[in-house]
RNA sequence: GUCCCCAUCGUCCAGCGGCCCAGGACUCCACCCUUUCAAGGUGGCUACGCGGGUUCGAAUCCCGUUGGGGGCACCA
């Protein structure tokens, strides 16, 4: 049998990082079962539904890699693949379940239910809805209070539902007992309940890998599956993700939980999926750095651990600066370009002249950045126009009183003709070692704030021989003056 | 409140009865390398929540407890 997976975002707000690790996953699965993986947008609550948010959660999964086999913008054989536009496919199969007596019509106003909770969690009791619809007529409830107009339709709960499944990551699960849920909405749309059941059998998926959340749910499907006489699904409840404080990952409390914020903060997307890989799951060998294709090859359900991973922002710094250091410097480049334009520091779209300055500066600063966005402020003095360019005060604090090393360098380096690393350093040790007797980081600390403006900066020989002769000079000379 | 899930260094993982007075990674600290900062190298600090069992033997199994998390919507 083929196997058939889904993740199922709710465009309901910007692209959750949860979405992308749920993906990650399933995907892993499917490429190693050699099945087809689904994208299906569950957009059955109008109230929260945000029109951009479902091309957004399509840019965020291809932008990390986890493309899909079928989906609302490349179809497929169970099209459509957005619920909205199936609503015709849910009815028949509400009125079968009311029909077989496993659902019933129910017209409580939402203030008694709301009611109806608070005086059950007072007196300590679960809270579930209480029936007071189930068995009567319309016209025999419209006569009680509490009634509203349009009815939804809720599940009946028997007397002894299944409450017990088997997980692929957690074994036997024990689900509490469900309460009579919902279906269908006054507005004539499913809940989530009814329509993850009925598109989940009729697309042929056959695992369901979704969020710890959806556990106390469970119990509910299962029913329905049953009610309808389906075959279950294989489940897997993976972790949820965690805030810092244990608490389910939130774009309230991490800004890690918006995946919008992964790229605007230079993180590398093959770096991200690693972290994601890395979130209660491990290589059987321990390796730490690896890609999709690694992860999915001996992808297995029994090595998913059942704790929520907090989501620890310093790990995943680590590891971006392992991949921005494994590029190509052309492909390095490539990627950094962005962050420079818009720090305003080379223009867009960019000079052949830029574009030759950072890829001579690529092999000084690869190493240096774990970002991308530190990449800006590493090579501003490079890209800056010289009217624009100055010293940081606290830099030049640290070497003020240097202008005798600053012009004897200077004069060192006016007399070369041939203007290499090699040509500057050999003239800068010979006018300040040899001839100043100063040691090589006494004398080269005032150079590079002369030079780079700042007392952190590339190596101080490559970075001069990038520069330039001319512009070296004019910097080393004011610099004599003004830190004289 | 109620139901369910979970429990190894600060964090992410390994461990699935003896190889563990617990191993790797991130972070932090020290040292080496070194023209600054990185990168790289070496070393170090730090954990099986607690209490009972079971067993010759428990981080690993069982029970309890404590702690954390999630669900309890005409949201997903």
């Amino acid at each position: 049998m083929t196997v058939r997976l889904r993740v199922a975002p709710s465009p309901t707000g910007d692209p959750h990082v949860g979405t992308a690790y749920m993906a990650l996953f399933n995907l892993a699965f499917v490429r190693q079962q050699g099945g087809a993986f689904v994208l299906r947008v569950e957009d059955t609550d109008r109230a929260r539904f945000q029109a951009d948010s479902e091309q957004q959660v399509k840019d965020m999964l291809h932008w990390l890699g986890l493309d899909w086999d079928e989906g609302p913008d490349i179809g497929g054989p169970y099209a459509p693949y957005r619920q909205s536009e199936r609503l015709d496919t849910y009815r028949p199969y509400v009125e079968q379940l009311v029909a077989s007596g496993n659902a019933y019509e129910c017209w409580c106003s939402s203030e008694r239910l709301a009611q109806m909770r608070a005086q059950q969690q007072a007196a300590k009791l679960p809270t579930g809805y209480d029936r007071r619809c189930l068995g009567l007529t319309r016209e025999q409830r419209a006569e009680l209070d509490g009634f509203t107009e349009t009815p939804v339709v809720r599940l009946l709960v028997p007397e002894d539902p299944p409450l017990h499944f088997a997980d692929l990551i957690r074994g036997e699960v024990n689900a509490p007992r469900p309460d009579d849920q919902v279906l269908l909405k006054a507005d004539g749309f499913p809940t989530y309940h009814l329509a993850v059941v009925v598109d989940d059998h009729l697309m042929g998926i056959t695992h369901v890998v979704r969020g710890e959340e959806w556990i106390s749910s469970t119990p509910k499907h299962l029913l329905v599956y049953d009610a309808l006489g389906w075959d279950r699904p294989a489940y897997a409840h993976m972790p949820l993700l965690r805030n810092t404080d244990k608490s389910k990952i939130s774009k309230r409390k991490n800004p890690a939980a918006r995946l919008t914020w992964f790229g605007e903060q230079g993180y590398l997307p093959e770096a991200l999926v690693n972290f994601l890989g890395l979130l209660g799951y491990s290589q059987p060998d321990g390796t730490e750095v690896f890609d999709f294709a690694q992860m999915s090859r001996d992808f297995d359900w029994s090595r998913v651990s059942t704790v929520g991973p907090v989501f620890d922002l310093e790990k995943l710094g680590w590891l971006n600066g392992e991949y921005v250091r494994a590029l190509a410097p052309d492909d390095f480049a490539a990627r950094g370009m962005p962050f420079l334009q818009s720090a305003g520091l080379v223009a867009d779209p960019a000079s052949d002249d830029e574009r030759a300055t950072l890829d001579a500066l690529v092999p000084l600063v690869q190493t240096r950045v774990a970002l991308l966005t530190e990449l800006p402020a590493l090579v501003r003095c490079f890209f800056v126009p010289e009217e624009a360019f100055s010293i940081e005060e606290a830099a030049a604090a640290k070497v003020t009183g240097s202008g005798t090393v600053l012009t004897a360098a200077a004069d060192a380096l006016e007399t070369l003709t041939d203007w290499s690393t090699e040509t500057v350093q050999a003239a800068m040790d010979a006018a300040l070692i040899d001839g100043l007797g100063l040691k090589r980081g006494k004398a080269y600390a005032p150079v590079r704030v002369a030079v780079c403006g700042a007392s952190v900066a590339p190596p101080l020989p490559e970075s001069m021989a990038v520069l330039g002769k001319e512009r070296v000079l004019r910097r080393l000379r004011v610099a004599a003056t003004t830190l004289g």
